[in-house]
DNA sequence: ACCGACACGTGAGCC
DNA sequence: TGGCTCACGTGTCGG
């Protein structure tokens, strides 16, 4: 059970080695063929509900894919994390990618390369894949070095406690933001090859309660607090009906509300105790008033119970291994994975405590998680909504509803137009046409309106100029229709019909 | 000042009046031409900021019109209430009214009701229309009994204490929602002729801080809160800026925070006083734990003072006057409007009062409108945004981030659509085309793709079932063009030919 | 000084 | 019952 053996089989041939090192890389290579499969006979989390926060996440943004990265408990005693769900959207069409407008350039040499990105795919997955969802490498055709970075993912997971990578940003409980190539392959860690091929410039790491998710863009994008906080309302709800069983975890039962991403760690507030630690982020949303981030206090990963209830699948288990070993400027993890910094923190806003009794304690807490779970909504929704008139909730919901319906009305309107276009170009391509004989022969006659015709401003502009054409023909090869007309003028007219018909046509 | 010099040349016309009497109807034509214009040297109050919030009201509803009639005070003392703005929205596309397929009868009936509009309209423009945007009656060309209603509204204004229309809301401070046409037209007053006309079916007036919003349907529209506080979102902030004049008005300063629908009136909680008079009020979006919707407790109209800073335009006063008088079913206003009915009421939720000092009691009160507003905000979110899971704020925000998303991806999709059919058809009306001298003629050659050309089929058909067809001629007349394919085929060949044609261009 | 915006603690209602 | 949401009063910060 430590090894699967299809792999055996697979691994044991040095082309097939040779094939999905030129892909992936040699030391992912290296690690993927010896590392031991930790307990690969479970199944994955199954659906974690995340699905559409990822789909939303990615779909019209900058980013190419999202990936959430679960918590598992490994049977050693340490965490790892590992696939949860994902979602890849490539713009691979319309590419042209180096400036030469040759089409065949990419259907050439980029199609070659997807080929072989399916290959190895199809290899990784009948080596590791979980016996689930079959053959579903093999629906694709054609593997673009973006997707197959994505899919690739699959069948990494993270163990280490390096500072890099999704786990480096679980134990840190921190944002990384990596936004420009170099530093953005340190947190690939063993997938930098493939990152490096596929030309991410900016991944990003953003912990949740029970897991990570990783964005990643060919883009360069700036740090935005805005995705952040639209990560963690979009899947503050990660399995969310599991997490009701055992709701104590401690002696002091501390309510974990199954729908938060990281309100168990406790926050305080930064401006008294804690401006140094937050130099890395940045805050161009609202002024940061309340406690909504906070640094690395918290008791303990509040997943390490709930993470058990969750079997972690058959994946090669990526043990501390940093491809470079240089320093990443942009973020300075000054972690060093604290995780057991935690005590009550004072709050400063509010009331006092009105300290007489103890047991409305879980009350507070949860409404503070309550409180939170909306704001990092409204977080959110600013996000989405454009145009902000006033930082301020109530204008934010009045400008989010404002442009609901200007969406809708553009909708509407766009709907309308494509419906007039049907309306208008369908009856074109069925035209009334008629058939009849003539002695031996038949005659079909097909009319259309002027207006749909192609040549219709040639046609105007014949006619609005001179007399009438009266005579002309349309002879077609073999793609095209050519129609020919000939029409009497003067001498010295040819230049000014000329510059009439330019001047129509590209009006 | 008291009658309009043209007006006086119309109304003397007996004929003139008998065409205004046709359309707006008998009693209304009395008012016009004997009702004094009150004031009708003063312009209107310009752009109150509210024609967005209308218009959004309208769009891609049922209603068909949405007017914002604005409060503002007599010299004799009283107020009246006349035309701020409104938007209009009538589906007059595609009528295809009476089931009957004919569109010739709407072309000859309607048609000349259409232009009867239109004529009375102007005279009604020309007699009493501001100086402003002149022959704004002109632009239109054809007024349906919709628009009609609608756009001679501009030339009514409400200066009784009836229980009806617009005034009986502003003076109840009660929301009126008329379902059925004849409390429909009850409630439109003097121009229920015209209503009537127009088939209305539902009308609903709204009151605001300083004005009501009416809204008016063709269709049988039953009542939501829904849009009583989307109206009250939308419109809450109705000429913001002049409002902030004149902050203190009673001895006792009541902070009108100028961006409140009627947060001047002091809420109480309805569970405990006043069930009663929630009879005709229907919630269907929550539980009404609390005090979004209030009786007639007020301390007097708000507005009095701050309407005097707006001057009332040239219009006809509309006097206590219901045309029907009995009294309607579904709304039972047993108002009396009583403007005058106060003191502080007693809170049931929250903590105790912490009775030790009175300076914070406007701070609280302030917080309460402020609380208040954003609940109108959220449930105007939830009027606009569909499929929410769990009546609650968080999912309500997160449902509206999922919908946004979903629109942008939606609007994206289809100008990606318009564009790849901007981009198919596009050059397929610029072609390419050419213009050479032969002899003492011109040529010019048009050639454009054979899947553009509005005779494809049938030419490609022509193609696989015959030999080359050799020979065509096109021949244009007036409007269109035809194209005429004369073939060589067998006897018999040409019913099979037919078939063929018809099946290529049915598909 | 006021005022607006916010978070907090708290009481209460509802499954 | 307890979890969860909500509204309310209050303290506090910033303009």
């Amino acid at each position: 059970m430590w090894k699967q053996k299809m792999g055996e089989k697979f691994w044991a041939n040095e082309d097939d080695k040779m094939v999905v090192e030129s892909v992936v890389g040699r030391e992912a290579c290296e690690l993927l063929i010896s590392s031991g499969n930790a307990a690969s006979d479970v199944t994955l989390p199954g659906d974690l509900g995340v699905q559409q926060g990822l789909a939303q996440l990615v779909e019209g943004s900058n980013w190419n894919y999202a990936v959430f990265w679960h918590v598992a408990s490994l049977r050693s005693g340490g965490i790892s994390l590992i696939w949860g769900d994902g979602h890849c959207c490539d713009p691979k069409l319309g590419a042209a990618e180096d400036g030469s407008s040759h089409q065949n350039v990419r259907s050439d040499r980029v199609e070659k390369k997807e080929e072989l990105n399916k290959l190895v795919l199809q290899k990784l997955h009948s080596s590791f894949g979980r016996s689930g969802d079959d053959n579903f490498a093999e629906r694709l055709d054609g593997v673009s070095d973006v997707e197959m970075l994505y899919l690739s993912s699959m069948y990494f997971s993270f163990q280490s406690d390096s500072a890099y990578g999704p786990m480096g940003s679980l134990k840190s409980k921190r944002v990384i933001w990596a936004s420009d190539a170099p530093t953005c392959l340190d947190h690939y860690q063993l997938r930098s090859f493939l990152a490096k091929s596929a030309g991410f410039q900016t991944v990003a790491f953003v912990p949740l309660k029970n897991g990570v998710v990783e964005l990643g863009s060919v883009k360069a994008i700036p740090e935005e607090q805005n995705v952040v906080e639209m990560v963690r309302a979009l899947l503050g709800a990660p399995a969310s009906n599991k997490t009701k069983v055992l709701p104590k975890i401690f002696g002091q039962e501390l309510s974990l509300g199954g729908v938060k991403s990281q309100s168990v760690t406790i926050n305080f507030s930064p401006k008294v105790e804690d401006d140094s630690m937050f130099a890395s982020e940045t805050f161009d949303a609202q002024r940061v008033d309340s406690n909504q981030f906070h640094g690395g206090t918290s008791n303990g990963y509040p997943s390490d119970n709930e993470a058990k209830l969750f079997s972690h699948p058959n994946q090669i288990v990526m043990r501390g291994f940093s491809p470079q070993t240089r320093i990443s400027g942009l973020e300075q993890h000054k972690d060093e994975s604290s995780p057991y910094a935690d005590d009550r923190k004072p709050r400063k806003r509010g009331r006092k405590p009105a300290n007489g009794r103890e047991e409305p304690l879980n009350h507070v807490e949860a409404e503070r998680q309550r409180r939170e779970k909306l704001n990092q909504r409204f977080y959110a929704l600013r996000a989405v909504v454009p145009n902000i008139s006033k930082m301020d909730k109530a204008s934010l919901l009045g400008d989010a509803i404002t442009y609901i319906n200007d969406l809708q009305m553009k909708i509407k309107a766009l709907e309308t137009e494509k419906d007039m276009v049907n309306d208008k170009h369908k009856p074109q391509l069925v035209p009334d046409f008629d058939v009849q004989m003539r002695h031996e022969d038949a005659v079909v006659t097909v009319s259309c309106p002027l207006d749909a015709h192609p040549a219709s401003e040639v046609i105007k502009t014949l006619r609005n100029h001179q007399v009438a054409p009266e005579c002309d023909v349309s002879m077609k090869d073999g793609t095209g229709v050519m129609h020919t007309f000939s029409i009497r003028t003067q001498v010295g007219g040819v230049e000014q019909l000329k510059e009439k018909l330019v001047a129509a046509l590209s009006k």
